[in-house]
DNA sequence: GACTGCCTAGAGTATATACTCTAATAATAG
DNA sequence: CTATTATTAGAGTATATACTCTAGGCAGTC
């Protein structure tokens, strides 16, 4: 593998594992055993990395969002297009964690993010559109579709900081994909009241697959192997 | 106004307006024309001052939260908890752009934040127990409630973030009261399918309130008299 | 007026961070 | 083989950052 791109995946996964602001160039040279100056011929600086780290993350997410124009959706589109949202956001986890600082040193990436936001915001419309189409969910007035798509939006993207700050002290870095995952729970939680009849069970059949796992129950997640400490969702 | 009270406030103002990452405490000494070692000798380190500051944000917003156990709610009583959850938000604002950040680097902060997530997850949840005894929504089963609280604390933590990061590329740091407020509109949203049939046109009319407002309208604002460019919260 | 306790100034420091510079080594083309 | 280009090492640097240390002022009090 070349050495630019040895430098792009270090990065994500350094900055994914420890945060953006505690990863400096240096470390990232360290980490690959390369010298500074290898990684400085190949980036001109730290926000080149994180900007081009970015696209790859919107090409990745506008690949997932493609709806198709010909055809109705199925509930297993909708599973689909969940899933890869949250295998997304996984992946490419550190970049919402410090996304008001990124976006303030670095113009072209607020302008990208900016964009970036409203095409996802649109396919959420446009997927809400199509599960009406298709009779899973009852049609709504454009103006409160556009309203539950920005709280859908919202729920996913602060889902995973939900689970990392509310997550019991002593295991701070800890989180799994399944955990995360466990945020379509939310996002299904936001539609159940529009479903149709006809599909409500099917719909609650899957949002139970991604009920929140209790704290009595640290087994269940397939990532890591560390001991997890639950989240308390339902409160008491 | 002591040294030690007024550190504390110009700290919050300064990480208010530019964010707690590109706050050092020499800047905080430098505005308050005081020396280094003046700052040093009333905290012994920056994250007390944070911590300090996060215990006042805990006190404002418990006081808010504190719902009556003697009386029915009232449609007054949802507003209020809402614009106070909005002030405190806007008070503080500081602490949930860096919030990940700021709990990996204070154990004690990460305990009493989490805690503090739990309490205002108890007190949303309580809120929608007693809107449902005063007729203005219709109960719903634990399960649902709890998850129901959980995203609106989802929308309400993220609003802000979101407003800041979709704004366009011009003004970065701008953001007003009154925009953060819109918030509650999608709050509101969140609550719609549950009303009661006798509520419902007020509580409609109550959110109708807060519609955020189009980019071709920019004068609405009542708080900076920076030149704002709107949001795109519809989608087109 | 000296003693004491609180407060303050301001120079100073160890460490970190993003990044540069030069020289050398591989790779490739003619 | 030679000339050129792409890549790399590694020492080095300017700046920032969180924090320390010493000396001294100021208010009250006996």
């Amino acid at each position: 593998m070349k050495t630019r791109d040895k430098i792009l995946l270090s990065s994500l996964e350094l900055f994914n594992e420890r945060g953006e602001r505690n990863i400096t160039t240096n470390h990232i040279a360290a980490h690959l055993a390369i010298s500074p100056g290898n990684l400085y011929y190949h980036f001109r600086n730290k926000s080149d990395i994180i900007y081009e780290i970015f696209q790859e993350y919107e090409k990745l997410v506008d690949y997932y969002l493609d709806i198709p124009e010909d055809r109705l959706l199925t509930l297993d589109d909708l599973t689909f297009y969940l899933e890869s949202v949250f295998d997304g956001l996984w992946s490419y986890r550190f970049f919402h964690r410090d996304l008001e600082y990124l976006l303030d040193s670095d113009t072209r990436l607020r302008q990208d993010y900016r964009e970036f936001t409203n095409r996802c915001l649109a396919a959420i419309n446009r997927i809400f559109g199509k599960l009406a189409e298709a009779g899973i969910i009852e049609p709504q007035p454009e103006d409160l579709r556009s309203a539950m798509s920005l709280n859908v939006w919202l729920v996913i993207t602060n889902w995973m900081a939900f689970l990392k700050t509310a997550h019991a002290s002593d295991e701070p870095a800890s989180l799994t994909l399944t955990e995360l995952k466990q945020g379509i729970y939310q996002v299904l939680t936001l539609e159940l009241p529009y479903l149709t009849p006809d599909y409500r069970e099917q719909v609650l059949a899957l949002r139970e697959k991604y009920r929140p796992t209790l704290p009595e129950n640290p087994e269940q997640n397939g990532e890591s192997s560390r001991a997890e400490t639950g989240v308390s969702v339902g409160i008491g």
